[in-house]
DNA sequence: ATTATCTATAGATCTATAGATAATGC
DNA sequence: ATTATCTATAGATCTATAGATAATGC
């Protein structure tokens, strides 16, 4: 079942790389790096084939056809952090003990740590012109919705929290789906950084998180606070 | 100069739409929306063509090739903003009294309102990869530099005003040019929020601006103070 | 004469399919 | 026999150039 030694034609290009990586996956991969720097529509099958090391043609052996490659991306790069949301949440109100603000601060970490570490940047697929058009987007935005959503709902609840220090409905305070909308980008920041010319910052995911926190009204002392409770509970996070 | 009446062989479809705008201006606007909406790579010269109503081939009358036009859409949607850093400058420090503060408000509702207000949503433009990757992009690439480099200037200034209450090594508070970063981003996000499927939130403008007076760490009430100085000033602002 | 378009097309792609082939596995 | 590749290619693009043409302006 998984490719034991070399079944198959030999590529034109000597043997596959390593026998570990399934090529669909090594597809993947060269897709994911093309896609990233070039755009989807701005890569061609034919790219994509050289960088993996075999013909155009055997490509479609693999994916029914260009589309299926980048739907397969997408999903694999939401999914992670997706699979945080309940866990995270589990910690607060009814069932556990965590406050609001130390929720916010490690889902926004967990995001971000997520995003930071994903190969070849591939958070930056969701926002391509030419991806966001497709049907198969819809399933991606649906996701994206549900974690949008848990930012509004943590963020409102530290705003709640904090109430005491933020009754001014003078100023502009966002509501709650602008909240959520703004931690979120928030988050997508670190996809922009790694983007950028230079190499990421030491603890952005720390910075992000507390200037999360800022965002939501939170002050420095309660903000470390926050980020202590959160470091604790992330290092028992795993278990769940 | 300024074409009388209609110089040139008609269009196969009809005559132009107006004689008010340039067939130059035309095919920006055409490509610009098709650009966004489909990516660079994505659009070909005959969609664009066809969205302007005339044949493919007389596009090459007006641009030597695609990327000029994608050069002449990025160049004509920072320009506004830049043009306004130097003058936002001038009201503080030793020039003038404003505040850091209300001076970092006014670049972000500035800079968020020519975001929110560009002709289809052109600040998407920047973001695609193979936009990014062509020698026209440097540029831009400067220009946002020095954008950057100026919400990190006003940003830090913030910080220092503010310097009393935020004393606190420990927190991860962001760098210069992180914190530069994170304000760019932050008013960019309005770029996404036009891109989303809901209209834009009422005063965007001033929700961002405030948001971005928090990550500086400033409390409500001040954030409050520099709203209505910042406002004052943009009032007066065009006699500049 | 000048301007802004048109038609026609060369040459270079690009995606996807059909069918052959070179390995291993049984 | 099965698997994963290969070669070859059809058919549909796509960009950019050459040269013709239909207006106005002088």
């Amino acid at each position: 079942m998984a490719a034991g030694h070399s079944v198959g034609r030999p590529r034109h290009t000597g043997r596959q790389a390593s026998t570990a990586v399934a090529p669909r996956d090594e597809i993947l991969d060269a897709a994911a790096r093309l896609f990233v720097t070039r755009g989807v529509a701005g890569t061609s099958t034919r790219e994509i084939a050289e960088a993996t090391g075999i013909r155009q043609a055997s490509l479609y052996y693999h994916f029914a056809n260009k589309d299926e490659i980048v739907a397969e991306l997408l999903d694999r790069s939401l999914r992670p952090t997706l699979d945080k949301i309940e866990k995270v949440e589990l910690l607060g109100a009814p069932h556990g003990s965590a406050t609001s603000s130390a929720q916010l601060y490690m889902l926004l970490v967990l995001d971000v740590r997520t995003l930071a570490l994903a190969p070849h940047n591939v958070g930056v697929l969701a926002r391509l012109p030419e991806v966001q058009r497709q049907g198969y987007f819809d399933r991606y935005r649906a996701g994206r919705n549900e974690l949008r959503e848990a930012y509004g709902r943590l963020g409102s609840g530290v705003l709640a929290e904090e109430g005491s220090s933020v009754a001014a409905p003078a100023a502009a305070v966002p509501g709650h789906l602008s909240l959520g909308s703004m931690l979120l980008q928030l988050a997508e920041v670190v996809i922009r950084m790694r983007g950028g010319d230079r190499p990421l910052a030491a603890r952005v995911d720390a910075q992000i998180a507390t200037s999360g926190l800022r965002l939501c009204g939170v002050s420095v002392p309660r903000i470390e606070a926050a980020e202590l409770e959160a470091c604790s509970l992330i290092g028992a996070f795993d278990e769940l």
